[in-house]
DNA sequence: CTCGGATTTGAACAGCCAGTCAACCCGCGC
DNA sequence: GCGCGGGTTGACTGGCTGTTCAAATCCGAG
């Protein structure tokens, strides 16, 4: 049947999707082979041209599709919770890398690296990479035009403004714990994060934000 | 005689890196080949592997020379300048990917996220970066510190968190403007790390810093 | 001028890997 | 049970490129 064929079609092709997602988060985009994305899905490397007309698309794809299931799943997340201040928070451990789960972030994190690497040279990638980049900003601006709404935080810079300095900052410190700089390690990068984000969006900080309860 | 031939091997050494971090830039660490470095160079391809013992080390050898060589052009160009806070505003615009001259600064930061991609497989980048990373954060610390000496600048947290922070905040900005995004321009790059400084720092914000003088 | 060692060349080698393809497998509808 | 068509295989190829190497060249010393 067309559907079961369709529907068929559509779970491999999800699946060599994330198996690329794995391979060149482990070995780099740089150094993945057809045949590592083949293995990963214990099939034979023909076939993985067979759904993809080049592996560069592949690569590609495999990119962009990986960094959007992980913002859809931090954005499920933070919706559930009601306080903007916590939100905040959350937002900020989870993009800490290695901070919670060892592996998902650090995961999100290098694939970063390789869209920025790929996309100098990549227009249409470029172009995915903004929006992509954009939707993440945003998503701090509304938590704090929500914090704003619910007089948690007070009035102040234009959230979009402050979305763009903070989501900065969390990028250029999540480089840093990424390559495992000994100064800035993920506690630190947390402590960073919500220091500054205290000043700029002007609340307090609470004196104790347990991180411990946060690693699984 | 030793002395000539020692020097005529460091001559070609460094135009062989110097050569090396070009092609990098222009076509993208992946895309590198031996061929093109020796193209450059105006020399057969044999020599570049005489003067290096393969490929791979050549190549980290150039992105760590060529950062190096840069860091230290701006370190120079910084301290001609007395008054610490021009020494703020001359290390941002420094900083932003295509604001001055086109050609080097964008280089530079194509670069940093050529090794910042390596470095998370290569334990021995990783750490000449830190170092590399490191020296650029106190470069900023060390312009606060001299702004309190003077009076520039009021006193308030840890210099060197101070020089974390907006490291940070300019890491993530010029990779924005490095993959041309079209919201984060060269010029509003400039006035968010101007401002953001002088929030954090804590000096005002000069009504019209004229970007317009800068660009040659 | 001549010798000798460093430098330089370019051709040859070897391994790797994306992409192709003809054959095979398998489940479905008839 | 039979044929059909999409799915799957794995061997093959063609090109590319890092590396090696023997020969050629250059240049200074004696």
């Amino acid at each position: 049947m067309a559907r079961t064929r369709h529907k068929q079609q559509k779970d491999r092709h999800q699946e060599i999707l994330d198996a690329a997602a794995r391979v060149i988060t482990d070995r780099g985009l740089a150094e993945t082979r057809i045949q590592d994305i083949a293995e990963r899905c214990g099939v034979s490397p023909g076939l993985i041209l067979y759904y993809f007309e080049s592996k560069d698309r592949l690569l590609v794809e495999a990119l962009t599709y990986a960094n959007d299931k992980y913002y859809l799943e931090q954005s499920r997340e933070l919706r559930r919770i009601p306080s903007a201040r916590r939100q905040l928070e959350r937002l900020i451990e989870l993009s800490v890398p290695g901070l919670l789960d060892r592996y998902e972030r650090l995961e999100e994190w290098a694939l970063w690296l390789e869209i920025w690497v790929r996309a100098l040279r990549d227009p249409s990638l470029a172009r995915e990479r903004e929006v992509l980049d954009r939707r993440w900003r945003q998503s701090i601006a509304d938590i704090i035009r929500h914090g704003r709404e619910t007089g948690e935080f007070p009035d102040g810079p234009d959230a979009d403004e402050l979305g763009l300095e903070l989501g900065a900052l969390i990028d250029g410190l999540a480089v840093q714990v990424l390559l495992n700089d000994t100064v800035v390690t993920p506690e630190r990068m947390k402590e960073v994060c919500m220091r500054v984000a205290a000043r700029l969006v002007g609340f307090a900080v609470e004196p104790a934000s347990s991180a411990g309860d946060t690693i699984s």
